[in-house]
RNA sequence: CGGGAUGUAGCGUAGCUUGGUAUCGCGUCUGCUUUGGGAGCAGAAGGCCGCAGGUUCAAAUCCUGUCAUCCCGACCA
């Protein structure tokens, strides 16, 4: 029987509240006494948890190390970089009092830490021997932002920064380029979220950064979420912090810098990307739990004997499993379960018993399936995968149908009421960018790397046009 | 930060116009019966009505401020 105050809002219904509805439900977070800052609740943040081991390991393969930086940065300090502090300083939050003393250099808990990072590396890069430098660090940024969402737009937000220097631009434009394919098999291999790869236009780019490359997502409601950010400065950086090094000639050089990063918000993007009037989907392989298992009528002979030996057999594969013997009736485990997102759910009662079988349901697709107890040790795994490939193609298919190629202003403005990516040439001037916005709300979200022209005319000014470009709304 | 809406038990709510010690459902706890899609019966606990001031003999109700959440803009990962 549906019990109409467990339900959260259907999505159709309205979508910015079936995304809360499922943050708390799902007890993903809750919120905190503090406008913007979220408590990370244990299934939330385990989620984070299984992202960071992911990249944590895939970051590591390519030489990077993990350091930690100061929460604060003296004001003096993080004023040194001009193009930098106008960027942030309408969202810093300023640490003014020490014990009882107004502190003369006021303390900026940080936003980012590339002022930190440069001021460190002006210290320990003397030689080129000194270089490459990959360092990344996990931790938490304070921004003061105006409106925030769980998980979408914080005024705490948990996340990895790396941040590098080479001796070459080269070398620091590939570095960059590798992160940011890093980033797109993570959705592909774990998120199960199609990203689209591509390069922000100058207008759009990390203010004090040369190039700005991101992964954007795209969200049901046809907005979308840039999912996590590459920048190469240049040289710049390093010069206000005077990082220089002695090269092997004897001249002195300034190295080349860069900086990546992903946050909590690509919860967000799991979240919206695949989730259901009946909760959360979760990608099989960031799952806390991927596996339940619900016994039913439990008292009866035999059957928790039985459960405790699926749930040896399913541990025995390696895979995060659960089992509820609390004494909730079988349809609350089963809804509760959907709300949380649990890839695979095996029912085990009298009747399976008989016939050495479980029965196993797909969060996913609602499938359920009859699996002899001998062939769950090979089944299992392939039903976790196949769920991940699932999960992808949906989304992509999605993706596919709200990105449309647009030649006026006219099919601009439609592909965007439909929503998704209106995809455009572009003359590349910011004046026709700004004129979008101004008439859209959308923005560039970026310049794909998949850079194939369909047509020569910029739909805005009806200039030469060369550039694909996407256009949307964004979060 | 501008415009709009909303805050009453863990959740959802009635009451507010016309001030007088807070209603109902779900959840929680106890017991028994149940268990293949959010179980049934019986009993119980749980609230300084978001917070802070003010008006009043008396404030959930009227006034001011503030905080939070949601929506629409501007800004941003």
């Amino acid at each position: 029987m549906e019990n109409k105050n467990e339900a959260i809002t259907r999505q159709e219904d309205d979508f910015a509240q079936w995304y809360t509805d499922v943050c708390r439900k799902a007890e993903l977070m809750d919120y905190s006494s503090v406008k913007g800052f979220i408590i990370y609740r244990p299934y939330g943040y385990a989620i984070w948890e299984e992202i960071q081991k992911y990249l944590d390991q895939r970051f590591k393969a390519i030489g990077t190390e993990n350091v930690y930086m100061p929460l604060v940065i003296p004001e003096s300090l993080f004023n040194k970089e001009k193009e930098h502090v106008e960027g942030f300083a309408p969202e810093t939050l300023i640490a003014t009092i020490g014990g009882k003393n107004e502190l003369d250099d006021r303390l900026i808990i940080r936003p980012t830490s590339e002022v930190l990072f440069s001021e460190h590396y002006s210290k320990i890069i003397k030689s080129y021997r000194d270089l490459p430098k990959i360092y990344n660090q996990w931790c938490s940024v304070v921004r003061w932002e105006k409106t925030t969402r769980p998980f979408l737009r914080g005024s705490e937000f948990l996340w990895q920064e790396g941040h590098v220097m080479f001796a070459s631009a080269e070398e620091a434009r590939k570095n960059v380029l590798d992160i940011l394919e890093i980033y797109n098999d993570l959705g592909r291999d774990v998120l199960a979220i199609p990203f689209v790869k591509g390069r922000k236009t100058d207008k759009e780019k990390f203010a004090g950064a040369k190039e700005t490359y991101s992964i954007e997502a795209l969200m049901p409601d046809g907005k979308a979420l840039q999912s996590g950010t590459t920048h190469y400065f240049g040289t710049d950086f390093a010069k206000a912090f005077n990082v220089v090094y002695q090269d092997k000639d004897g001249s002195l050089k300034s190295p080349h810098q860069g900086s990546w990063g992903v946050s909590t918000r690509l919860l967000g993007s799991i979240i919206m990307v695949h989730g259901d009037d009946n909760g959360l989907v979760l990608p099989p392989f960031v799952a806390p739990i991927q596996v339940v298992i619900i016994p039913i009528q439990m008292a009866k002979e035999g059957v928790m004997k039985k459960c405790h030996e699926i749930y040896k057999i399913v541990k025995k594969l390696n895979l995060r499993v659960k089992m509820d013997d609390s004494d909730h009736t079988p349809g609350w485990k089963y809804a509760e379960y959907e709300m949380k997102g649990i890839p695979l759910r095996i029912e085990l009662g009298p009747r399976d018993i008989e016939k050495d079988q479980v029965v196993i349901a797909k969060r996913n697709t609602g499938e359920k399936i009859f699996v002899k107890i001998h062939d769950l040790e090979e089944k299992i795994p392939e039903l976790l995968k196949s769920i991940s490939e699932e999960m992808y193609e949906r989304a992509f298919k999605y993706l596919l149908d709200h990105t449309t190629e647009v030649k006026s202003m006219d099919e601009l403005n439609k592909a965007l009421e439909k929503g998704g990516y209106a995809k455009m040439m572009w003359c590349g001037e910011e004046a026709c960018e700004n004129k979008i916005k101004e008439l859209t709300t959308a923005t560039a979200r970026c310049l794909p790397f998949n850079q194939t022209a369909f047509s020569d005319v910029c739909p805005v000014c009806g200039k030469k046009a060369t550039k694909v470009v996407l256009f949307a709304k964004a979060y």
